[in-house]
DNA sequence: CCGTATCCGATCGGATACTG
DNA sequence: CAGTATCCGATCGGATACGG
């Protein structure tokens, strides 16, 4: 069988597909999908500093990618519940083992931040 | 010890952590140095695609973070090696992971797109 | 409650030219 | 080879207003 496709590639499939998780709130959504159903203003309300705006937009094309699914049931006011499908669920693992990575060593990236740039400022133009 | 940090909340160092990471960029670079130092014109050709202005862009953002380190060698012309550091060394497997993801489910992204497209094609306004 | 539509400033990023 | 600097069009995304 052949390796398939090779990332580095432009116009790989499996390129553009990790072009579209490697979004910041694409992450935050599948991460906190990952338990339970969520209705839109609450994903909204949990996930702090995402506008209306970019929720609606990532939200749908996460539904397009297979991703999560979007039920509407008639109540007054309508209730809209956002899920992981299986796709979804697949890959919610890998989303946690990016954060958990992020937790786990936040503090040595601030450290390595701070050292940089205080580097860089003691060293204006050498 | 406490939960430490929610990437849900805004102004968490995890989260922010996760937002630098969320890049497809970075991704790929990190992808490209796990097996061995690459220079910047070699990066440039192999990550097809990618701009010279948007790689030095973000390989000075991973050296900041300290996931990969940047060595001058004194040769004419200068050659400069970006290699990864042993932080970057811990992140590597997880965007492995992410990339194999990519690659075993594009199909399936591909065929939930189409039907997501086909779907919303016929139904123009309802 | 769950969105869409529009406006509009801010940022991104490609192309090009230039330096050590 | 390995960048930096500038220009500038394209895109992103917040705020606001409105509709189902």
């Amino acid at each position: 069988m052949p390796p398939s496709y090779n990332v580095y590639e432009d116009r790989c499939p499996a390129r553009q597909v990790l072009d579209r998780l490697a979004d910041k709130w694409a992450l935050l959504i599948l991460a906190r999908l990952q338990n339970e159903p969520v209705r839109f203003n609450q994903l909204r309300r949990d996930i702090k500093g995402i506008s209306q705006k970019v929720l609606s937009q990532t939200l749908k094309k996460l539904e397009r990618d297979g991703l999560l699914s979007r039920s509407v049931f008639a109540t007054v006011p309508v209730t809209v519940e956002y899920a992981l499908t299986d796709l979804g669920q697949s890959l919610v693992q890998t989303v946690n083992t990016f954060a958990h990575w992020a937790e786990q060593h936040m503090d040595t990236v601030l450290l390595a931040q701070a050292q940089y740039d205080a580097c860089a400022a003691s060293n204006p133009g050498a």
